[in-house]
DNA sequence: TTTGTTGCAAAACGTTTGCAGCCTC
DNA sequence: GAGGCTGCAAACGTTTTGCAACAAA
């Protein structure tokens, strides 16, 4: 029960921003806020796209549209690792977490700290007020590393 | 004289990677090596380009194809700053530091931060090999925050 | 001589835009 | 009814690629 209810709230924050901002209260945005809402991890905008095709017809431009909005209400996050194409993620029911990024396969892993977490947060700024931050480590991981010495011993 | 110190070092940096990577030693690629560690501050590969052609003629995609290897031998670093196209930097005699990134306007302030690089730089993980890493604040430098309570105001 | 590298142009890619029709408000 | 929003397709800007000519090893 727990999902059905932040499913609720969540929607009742965009509507609330969709409100205020004079946007109006399509069924396309609706249906895309559930999509992202009920998709755990990273996706894509072409992958939201392809994945709501079976149940709800919505064009690529409409999914960029919305997630815009989601971005602007935080409702979502968007990451741009490296070379990679944008990744997004919900926000709401997600631990605030950073990531590390394999640049040699490209595979994303997530971790917490909170002394990070703390010290950045805390940060402040004379002429530039702070609305969120990234924090990506860029290396290898275990599978990567393992398959670059055996190349070695070649 | 430092920096006619630094470039001959820099020089000799990528030629051993060169080497070592059984890469050819091309005029272009030193070239493009000198007109990076000539350059402060942050550039894009389209910047380099026009840059470049006023006193050496050199293809895109041999300007793309060399930073790919700047970045291999991590003599240059690249950065993704939200929506914005790739950006790079020289590594060789710049301090290590992170950005701050204007939302509205997209311009960039750097900042150093010795508690936070400190704390990052001694993160391990089991399963991970950290090589480097891009913290990036974003949110609304001073102009933009005065900008936008003016026009609050209408 | 071999083959990695170049320049060029075309292609690819994710994302944005213009527009006619639709549907909130 | 007005005009914001939609789908569609075409356009966009950055980056990559294919290929013939070139030049480093």
């Amino acid at each position: 029960m727990r999902d059905e209810y932040s499913l609720e709230s969540v929607k009742e924050i965009f509507t609330k921003f969709l409100v205020d901002k004079k946007h109006r209260k399509t069924p396309e945005r609706y249906a895309i806020l559930e999509r992202v809402y009920t998709h755990d991890g990273h996706f894509s905008a072409e992958l939201l796209y392809k994945a709501m095709q079976s149940d709800y017809r919505v064009s690529l431009a409409t999914i960029y549209n919305t997630l815009e909005l989601l971005l602007e209400c935080k409702l979502v996050v968007k990451h741009q690792f490296g070379d990679q194409i944008a990744q997004y993620e919900k926000t709401f029911g997600t631990v605030k977490h950073n990531h590390l990024v394999c640049t040699s396969c490209g595979k994303i892993k997530e971790f917490s700290d909170k002394k990070i977490r703390t010290l950045i947060q805390n940060k402040r700024f004379a002429q530039f007020d702070v609305s969120y931050y990234s924090l990506y480590l860029y290396g290898t991981c275990k599978k990567c590393k393992i398959e670059s010495e055996k190349n070695k011993n070649k």
